[in-house]
DNA sequence: GAGTCAACCGAAAACGCTTTCGGTCGTGAT
DNA sequence: ATCACGACCGAAAGCGTTTTCGGTTGACTC
């Protein structure tokens, strides 16, 4: 196990030159069938594995992607992050190429490394993920010319390469799908307005209220960040109200189990007197009582597309503006998503000791 | 944005010749602080950034760490990876180094992996995790003279680096918490004995039911796959059993909380007729009800010990058998653990009542 | 004022690959 | 027999660093 083969080591033992093996590995045409098959013969026989620096140094490119982790807020959507990385990561590894994190302290050093990557060039593609609606990133990596997709839309991102959810959709859907079941007071708690996705899931609920006859100017909105207390506290204002909801459309899962903390302690049920929807797809979710209902998308496949997407813009073999794909998430039925029942709004007091009798035991 | 700037560049800017510019940019000793100074000041003017795979062809290395993430069964341990991650990416980006994910589908693909890796050295060090007792990637490693340290030990680790948590400790401390509660029938959902972690802490709760002066050999053992599933099934066992257990260790939350469930789904009430911890301090086990106690272990810092570590090890400033190091996890005290209620096990009927009508509200 | 010795710096090789540019064959046509 | 032409292959330059090895200064000693 000592020093590892190289180019030369195999050229010295069939009597070639090393320009000749380069080529015949790399399937050149002016080299004879034979002779690549002795290389290559020869080559695995030695367990020969190009040096990829000296490759890279040569080649000019380093076949290396690097994935900027959202780390600005410490957790909310870790869970599928692993997820995420792990089907770029393999998506890559069938190339050949590599995956490297990134994970910036802020958007002042998130900034800063593009610079200093558009300098290296080590890494020769990003993606990026967390996109806001108003997002710095967009423009500097165009000036540097880094090729980049993000998981995400933005304002800016009309002549970019992105992988996205469609959200409007899906919280359209999630609306239309609560009306269906008969509700009328649909409530939505959104995510901070920065965020593009919290954006376009507001625009999608809002849209959901119109096409369901309803009135978007009445129906209660509350903001929050993208936390399980945020989603607490928001339910809460959310029931304080002389009309509350009886049902919600949440901006993410997590948010949600916040809400049904919230309804819990209200002494109501959630799913019962307060119908919600969750956004994720989160496993937790079908863990906890009721498991909640929520939408999905597929994120190993994202991490696969975005991969991909990414590899042929590097390889200049296809323009940003052609690498735009929306996806569709999909209503996972769980339990926390039931007609309304009468309307206990209006006799609360009564509501809650029925409650109690009947919260357990699911 | 054109050209990224190079050696040559600042070296014509000043008159200088490249070698001056590299050394004095290395801050060697024969080059007069004047030249050195005026060197660093075009270099930045100029924006200027080594280039990393001429750099690195040059050292003979290549400044990048490898983490294998596992992926072997889909879930689990999931959540923490990314925090796992970012620990390790920050500390490496604080040396300039970078870190690179790896995804084997399987075992084979994983040690097909590592010779890859031996020869073309793209990748400096690695770190595994998921350990089993059993596990060949040590022997593989060491042979392959790849410098590695593992999150978590094996039988084969005696005089490698690694970074473990003192599952053995954390397990007897759980037990005899439970103990001191009052609790003398205390079981053991474990997991799949191959992982190394799992066998340490069955071994922990053993000896803390030795010490809390209970005979290890009649206290319930079970086994299970690390996932909801299989702890709720887990459960369901201990529950049948003629003399059902008043505490549970659980070897993680996500065991924990399928445990859970399946005392629900009893007419019992988790944290009252059975107590529950779990292992792992998901930031779910908060959020259900009740709120599940665990112990944790810090993941952040875990991964930039990893870090620190590979890195020394890398640049030969310490052997594996310097870097092995125990973490202590600590308990987090929520709802689940608390002292037995009066022996509800021997009425069974007339206590599911009882709890019906207290299980809401909490 | 010749010799010594630091202090500084430049030339050039090396890392291992890719790729351009010629060069050497043997073949077929003239 | 000569020429042209493919088919194959070798020599060598280049990628951008690092690092060894001398070489040139000037100051300093006796």
């Amino acid at each position: 196990m000592g020093e590892p083969t190289r180019l030369k080591a195999i050229a010295a033992q069939l009597n070639l030159s090393q320009s000749t093996v380069s080529r015949a590995l790399n399937d050149y045409q002016d080299i004879s069938a034979r002779t690549k098959q002795l290389v290559r013969e020869v080559a695995d026989e030695l367990g020969y594995q190009p040096n990829m620096h000296a490759r890279r140094l040569a080649l000019g490119k380093s076949e290396t992607l690097g994935y900027v982790m959202p780390w600005q807020d410490r957790q909310a959507t870790e869970s599928f992050l692993s997820e995420l990385m792990a089907g770029m990561a393999k998506a890559l590894a069938a190339y050949g190429w590599d995956l490297t994190v990134l994970v910036p302290h802020s958007v002042d050093e998130e900034l800063e490394l593009f610079q200093k990557i558009a300098r290296t060039r080590h890494i020769s593609g990003l993606v990026i993920s967390r996109t806001y609606s108003d997002d710095r990133r967009f423009q500097l990596l165009r000036d540097l010319q880094i090729p980049f997709v993000s998981h995400g839309r933005s304002n800016d991102s009309n002549a970019t390469a992105w992988l996205d959810v469609d959200n409007e959709l899906a919280f359209a859907e999630m609306t239309a799908h609560l009306a269906s079941l008969g509700h009328r007071r649909i409530a939505h708690i959104a995510g901070p307005e920065v965020y593009n996705f919290a954006r376009q899931r507001t625009d999608g609920w809002r849209r959901g209220i119109g096409e369901a006859g309803l009135d978007p100017h009445s129906a209660p909105l509350e903001m929050t960040d993208l936390s399980f207390e945020g989603g607490k506290a928001a339910m809460q204002r959310l029931l304080a109200l002389d009309m509350p909801p009886t049902a919600v459309c949440c901006v993410s899962d997590v948010v949600a189990i916040g809400a049904m903390q919230a309804i819990r302690e209200a002494g109501l049920v959630p799913g019962r007197e307060v119908s919600l929807v969750g956004y994720d797809g989160l496993e937790i979710g079908a863990w906890i009582e009721p498991p909640l209902t929520t939408m999905r998308q597929p994120q190993q496949s994202a991490g696969r597309r975005l991969a991909e997407m990414l590899i042929s813009l590097v390889e200049g073999r296809t323009r940003p503006s052609d690498n735009q794909e929306l996806v569709r998430a999909s209503l996972v039925r769980r339990e926390t998503a039931n007609p309304p029942v009468s309307d206990w709004s209006e006799g609360r007091q009564g509501v809650r000791q029925t409650t109690r009798e009947n919260s357990g035991g699911f």
